[in-house]
DNA sequence: TCTGGGGTCCTAGGACCC
DNA sequence: TCTGGGGTCCTAGGACCC
């Protein structure tokens, strides 16, 4: 610990300034933003639960809930057990229900309105930031402040007092609470931010990092999940200072690279750069069925549904895709995935359709408790995709002067509306050998070639 | 924990190419 | 034909995250 001070000076300045903002029970808040009569009460958000059905789960369960065992993923009957509902309190004819939660059904729209206020503050404050989903950011704000003490608090750094700037700016400006995680690297400002939840705000300068992390539980790690964490505790490794002071052959011999991945994260050494929040690699849309059903007809009914929002989703966001898969989860809750491939990538929503039911045949006598259809392998028109692919390279082969235009314009061929050059594109998805079907030096060429 | 929905990344084996 | 090595792409499954 001596280090702290010995290290600290001369080489903090070099480090990195993260912060990890995390927005507690997001929304549940979201939910006593527009009703604030909830605040101080149990709140629990979750999906499905309402008229009679109980398939759903906890999404979000406020601290006053979570006091009553209320818990994120928990199935919605066993919330109701341990907290029941208000209006099921006040028809108690015995009165026996004395405490009682506000049950609410998530509302994603709202939610992201909200969400992208915070955001907004966030890119306000920050010259990089990473979303990692609807209330969650990483924030490299090195260039905003410094790991420079206080003039007249040492103990305290200015980047302490830029983090509370930025949380109270969200307090202030949207109403919502965050906890925020200060550290020089992501996977500590993660940690940190954690660490005193809700409302918490947690510095790790970086001579301390080491110590910071040490008590903390293996599964506090991020990556680190039940089957590494059970695996690890077999191997007499239950915090994060044993998993540092573990042997990392032996972490990468049983878990392969994410052993010496995690090895590094419990050291406190993680080199990976904020890089703004990417395009999505997949969308997909499931649902499970109220009961386990082998009725072929609803499962294609159903299949139908999803693979039409998806393909609207994929659309509304100008993204085309090469991939078009399912997911079947048939009981007790066995995961079976599959996909298929184009030649190229397609808007097409009757592809998608079609692509999905001929996949879901395989499935057709089995009892299924819940369906996904998935699109993948996204390419987004209005993107600067020159610079990703390697286009220039690929030109400057010589190969063709097709290039990325080529790729789109076939790719409308594949997706007309109409039924006309449907079959075209429709036909190759048994996975067979793009190349057969490729015309040379034609069409679709350029893309599968090339990379 | 009898388990909702939307994602990411990694691994392993097979096909195919040179 | 008894048979090398490198590389890429594809699918499927699994672990993990929120």
């Amino acid at each position: 610990m001596n280090d702290d001070r010995l290290f600290g000076a001369p080489d903090e300045a070099q480090e990195r300034v993260v912060f990890h903002v995390d927005m507690d029970c997001f929304y549940a808040s979201c939910e006593r933003l527009r009703e604030p009569t909830l605040a101080g009460k149990p709140v629990v958000v979750g999906m499905g639960y309402e008229d009679g059905e109980n398939h759903g789960a906890v999404a979000t369960a406020s601290y006053e809930a979570r006091e009553y065992g209320v818990d994120s993923a928990q199935p919605i009957s066993q919330a109701l057990e341990a907290l029941p509902r208000v209006q099921d309190a006040r028809e108690d004819p015995e009165g026996s229900i004395h405490e009682a939660g506000y049950y609410r059904t998530v509302d994603l729209e709202f939610y992201q309105e909200v969400a992208a206020d915070v955001k907004e503050i966030l890119h306000d404050c920050a010259d990089t930031v990473r979303e990692v989903s609807v209330d969650e950011a990483y924030l490299d704000v090195t260039e905003r402040t410094a790991w420079d003490a206080v003039p007249d608090d040492p103990e305290r750094t200015l980047a302490e007092g830029y983090a509370r700037h930025v949380k109270q700016r969200i307090a202030r400006e949207v109403g919502v609470p965050a906890s925020v995680g200060v550290a020089p690297n992501m996977s500590t400002a993660k940690v940190a931010s954690d660490h005193d939840k809700p409302d918490g705000l947690v510095v790790v300068r970086p001579g301390a990092v080491r110590s910071f992390l040490a008590p903390i539980p293996v599964d506090d790690v991020h990556g680190v999940g039940p089957v590494t964490a059970r695996e690890l505790a077999s191997m007499g490794v239950e915090t994060a200072g044993d998993l540092a002071d573990a042997d990392p052959r032996e972490l990468q011999e049983r878990f392969g690279e994410r052993g010496r991945e995690f090895h590094e994260r419990a050291r406190g050494r993680d080199d990976r750069e904020v890089t703004p929040t990417g395009l999505p690699k997949s969308l997909s849309r499931e649902s499970a069925f109220t009961d386990p059903t082998d009725d072929e007809e609803r499962k294609r009914e159903k299949v139908r549904a999803l693979a039409g929002d998806v393909a609207e989703r994929a659309r509304s966001r100008g993204a085309m895709y090469r991939t078009i898969g399912i997911k079947v989860v048939t009981p007790p809750y066995d995961v079976n995935t599959r996909a298929s491939s184009l030649p190229g990538p397609v808007d097409d929503p009757d592809l998608v359709a079609d692509v999905a039911l001929d996949l879901l045949a395989e499935f057709d006598e089995d009892a299924v408790r819940k369906l996904g259809v998935r699109v993948s392998k996204l390419s987004f028109d209005d993107a600067d995709q020159s610079s990703l692919d390697g286009w220039g390279e690929a030109r400057a082969d010589g190969e063709g002067g097709g290039g990325a235009a080529d790729a789109r314009e076939s790719s409308e061929h594949g997706a007309p509306t109409e039924s006309t050059g449907r079959s075209e594109s429709a036909e190759p998805t048994e996975s067979a050998p793009t190349d057969e079907r490729r015309p040379p030096g034609g069409g679709q060429r350029s893309l599968v070639d090339f990379d």
